[in-house]
DNA sequence: GCCCTTGGTTCGAAGAGCAAACTAACCAGC
DNA sequence: GCTGGTTAGTTTGCTCTTCGAACCAAGGGC
C-alpha cells in the first residue's frame, strides 16, 4: 500500500506537474534520501517515470512524471440523465464513456452498472488488469465513510448501501461521494480547481450544486450536508419552493427556474435564446436573467466572505458562459464582498460538460487509493 | 517538543475529561505500547498526572488527567474595551485579569502588555516558571503565520507585526489570531464547542464576529479572511454600512445597529430594555428586536447550509439570551435550514462575558504550544 | 487461594526518516 | 580535452517511532 509519503509526492506532481526530485524535497521539506528512496519505490510500482530531463548548471534533474497508465478508475454519475459512466486514468484522462438506461430500483441500477463496465474496456484491454476501484456521484446526502446514500430525493433513496452493492456486484473498492462534492474534487484533482486547496465549485444546471475544498480536502460537514446551496434562502419572500421553504436559490437561478420564469414570460426557455433576448433589449428577458444573476451572486458573495476561498468556479451547463447572467453574477459577487477582498478572489465562469459528474465520481477512487484527498 | 501523538493525546483529554490509556489506545487506534511510552513521556514532563482509579473486571484502570499547573498562558484580547489580558492554565481555568489603558499606536500597546505581565502573577508565583506562551486576539485580518495583523479598521493598523513586537518585549513566544478565530477556538478547546470537531462560533455584540472549526482546526481561509459574515449582505436595499455595502448583517443585527435603530424610534436602547418593551407589546420594539433576529437568523440558515456544522454557538455580550430577538434567530434558522437537517444542529444561545475573548487569546498559544489546533 | 479478566510495561524487530559522504553528469574555462 | 565547479541523486549508517507479542500487575469471582 501507498504510505503518506508517497501520496504526498503523488499530489504534488498532479498538481504541478512533472517535478525533479530535488524540487520534491524543496516543496516537502523532507530528506533527500527519503525522496530517493520514495521516487524509487513510486517507479518500481509503475506509479512515476523518469521524463524530461532538464539542463542547467550541474548535473541535469530528471523530471518525474505520473504514468497515466498505471492505475485506471470509474466513476459512476447519478447526477444525471442519463447516468454515466466513465473510465479514466491516474491523470484524469477519459478513455471511453458509456450511459445507462435508467433502472428505477438501486438494485437494478446497480446490474446496470456492472453490465455496462465491460463494455468501457473496448480498445483499452491494458486497463482490465489495472483497475483500482469505482467512485459513485450520488445526488443526495451520502455518508462517504459507509458508501451509504443517507437521502436522495431525486433518486427516492433512503439510506441505500449503495457503495457495499457496487462493490459486491462488480468485485472493485467502491466509494460513494455527494454528486457535487465529487465534482468539486474531481475540478481539485483534475480541472480549474487544481492546485487551489481552498476552492469552491458551484454547478449551474438544472439544480445548484456546491462543493468546497477546504485544506486541500473535501468538506463534506458534520453529516455530509455541505454545499447544500441550492436551499439556501436568498430571498425570504420569494417563491415556494419543492424543499418547503420559500426562496431558495434553486428557485432563482437554476436553470429550470429561469426556464419556469421565461416561459411565464412567454419567451423561449434555453438560456442561449434567452440571453439572445437580453442582447436585443427585451426587457422580460434581462429581468429574468439579472434576477437569477443576482441571487447566485449574492449567495456567492455570502460563501466567499465566509470561507474566504481562493478561487471559486462556477460551472453552467446551460447557457453562454460570457453573456448577461454570467456578467450580473460577477457584479454581484464584486459588489458584495468586502472591497479589501474582492480583488483577490479567482472567479471564473465555465463551462460544464456532462462528463464532468463521472470524471468527479472517478476521481474519488483516484483521491481515494493514490493521492489521498 | 512535543510530537503530533503527544498532542493527540492532550487534545482527546481535554476533550473528553481523563481517560485511560486503554481507552486512548481505542480512540487513536496506536498500540497499547506507544500509549504506553507517550503516557510515560507526558507524566515525566508534568503534563499529565494519574488520577482516578476505575474497577471493573480485572485490573483496575488509571485515569489520566491534564496538570492544570504544568503550563500556562497569558491572552491578550485586543477586541475588547478597554483591552484585557488574562493568565489561564492548561485546562483554559482563568488565574488573574488585568484591563489595559488603550494606547493610541502599536508600540504603546506593547509597551503597556509588557508592563502588565508581572501583576498577573501576585499570587501565582508558580505561573511564571511555566509560562509557555502568549496569544493576542486582534480585531481585523491576520496573518496567523507571521503573526501580522494586515488590517485593522478598529485599530487603524496595517501590516503591523504585532506578533514579533510583542515577542520582544516580553520574550515569550507570541501567537496572533483574528478576535472571532480566537473566541472560536477557546470555545473548541475550554467552552461550549469542546469536542465538536464542526463548529461554528457567533459573537453578538457592538459588531458580529464568526470562526469556524473544521475539522478540528480553526478555518482561516485563503487569506485570513473567513468568517466575516458581518459584513455578509443580507438587505441588499437595507442601510449603507461603514464598509461601503449596504444592508451588511453588522447594519441589522449589531448589537451597536439595534441601539440606533431604537434610539431612532425614541426608544431605550439597552438590549435588556428594548426586550422588555417587547414583552409589553411596544410595537417598534418588537419590530427591532425581530428584523435583528432575522436577519442573523438567515445569515446563520446559509452558514449551516453551506458548511453542515454539528454545533452553533452564538454569544451575546448584552440582552437576554432568551429573549425574543434569541427567539426570532432560532425560528428563522429553523425556517430557513433544509427541513431534514435542523432538527440535528445544535444550536446555543449563550452569554458572551467580556473575558472569553482573552481566555480564546491565551487558547492560540495553548493550540499551538500543546493541543496542535 | 486460584483462575479469569483486563490494564499496562518491556522487549526485540521492522521501518521511516535523517545527515553526511559519496557518485553522477553536465558546463565553463583554459 | 582536461579540470574544477556545480547541481542531482544514491548510499550508508544511525536515530527514533511504532508495532506485535510476551510478560507482569491487580483486581473480582468462585
Amino acid at each position: 500500500m501507498l504510505t503518506d509519503g508517497h501520496a504526498s509526492v503523488l499530489r504534488l506532481i498532479n498538481q504541478f506537474g512533472p517535478l525533479s526530485r530535488t524540487e520534491l524535497v524543496r516543496q516537502l521539506g523532507i530528506s533527500k534520501a527519503s525522496m530517493s528512496a520514495l521516487a524509487s519505490d513510486l517507479i518500481d510500482r509503475g506509479v512515476l517515470a523518469e521524463g524530461e530531463m532538464v539542463y542547467g548548471a550541474g548535473r541535469p534533474s530528471v523530471r518525474l512524471e505520473l504514468s497515466a497508465n498505471s492505475a485506471f478508475f470509474i466513476g459512476v454519475s447519478l447526477a444525471t440523465v442519463p447516468f454515466t459512466l466513465t473510465l479514466t486514468d491516474l491523470r484524469g484522462g477519459v478513455l471511453s464513456t458509456a450511459e445507462l438506461t435508467q433502472g428505477a430500483t438501486p438494485e437494478a441500477i446497480v446490474e446496470e452498472i456492472a453490465a455496462a463496465i465491460p463494455g468501457l474496456f473496448d480498445g483499452h484491454p491494458q486497463a482490465l488488469d489495472r483497475l483500482a476501484g469505482i467512485g459513485l456521484a450520488v445526488p443526495g446526502v451520502v455518508d462517504a465513510a459507509t458508501g451509504t446514500c443517507v437521502r436522495s430525493t431525486l433518486l427516492d433513496w433512503r439510506d441505500v448501501p449503495i457503495g457495499d452493492l457496487v462493490a459486491a456486484a462488480t468485485g472493485l473498492p467502491a466509494y460513494v461521494e455527494n454528486d457535487a462534492n465529487a465534482l468539486a474534487l474531481g475540478q481539485h484533482l483534475f480541472g480549474s480547481l487544481r492546485g487551489c486547496d481552498q476552492g469552491t465549485m458551484i454547478a449551474v444546471g438544472d439544480g445548484i450544486g456546491c462543493g468546497h475544498i477546504i485544506n486541500g480536502e473535501l468538506h463534506r460537514g458534520a453529516r455530509g450536508g455541505a454545499g447544500e446551496i441550492a436551499h439556501a434562502t436568498v430571498d425570504p419572500s420569494g417563491l415556494p419552493c419543492q424543499c418547503g421553504k420559500r426562496g431558495c436559490l434553486d428557485t432563482l437561478a437554476s436553470v429550470r427556474s429561469i426556464a419556469a420564469a421565461a416561459r411565464a414570460a412567454g419567451l423561449d426557455c434555453g438560456l442561449a435564446a434567452l440571453d439572445a433576448a437580453a442582447n436585443r433589449g427585451e426587457r422580460a428577458a434581462i429581468d429574468i436573467l439579472h434576477g437569477a444573476g443576482a441571487a447566485l451572486g449574492l449567495a456567492i458573495a455570502q460563501i466567499v466572505q465566509s470561507l474566504d476561498p481562493e478561487r471559486m468556479v462556477i460551472g453552467m451547463t446551460d447557457g453562454p458562459v460570457t453573456g448577461l447572467f454570467a456578467r450580473v453574477v460577477r457584479q454581484t459577487v464584486e459588489a458584495n464582498v468586502m472591497p479589501d477582498d474582492h480583488r483577490r478572489l479567482d472567479l471564473t465562469i465555465t463551462r460544464l460538460e456532462n462528463q464532468a459528474w463521472a470524471i468527479g465520481a472517478a476521481s474519488i477512487a483516484a483521491g481515494r487509493g493514490f493521492f489521498r484527498v
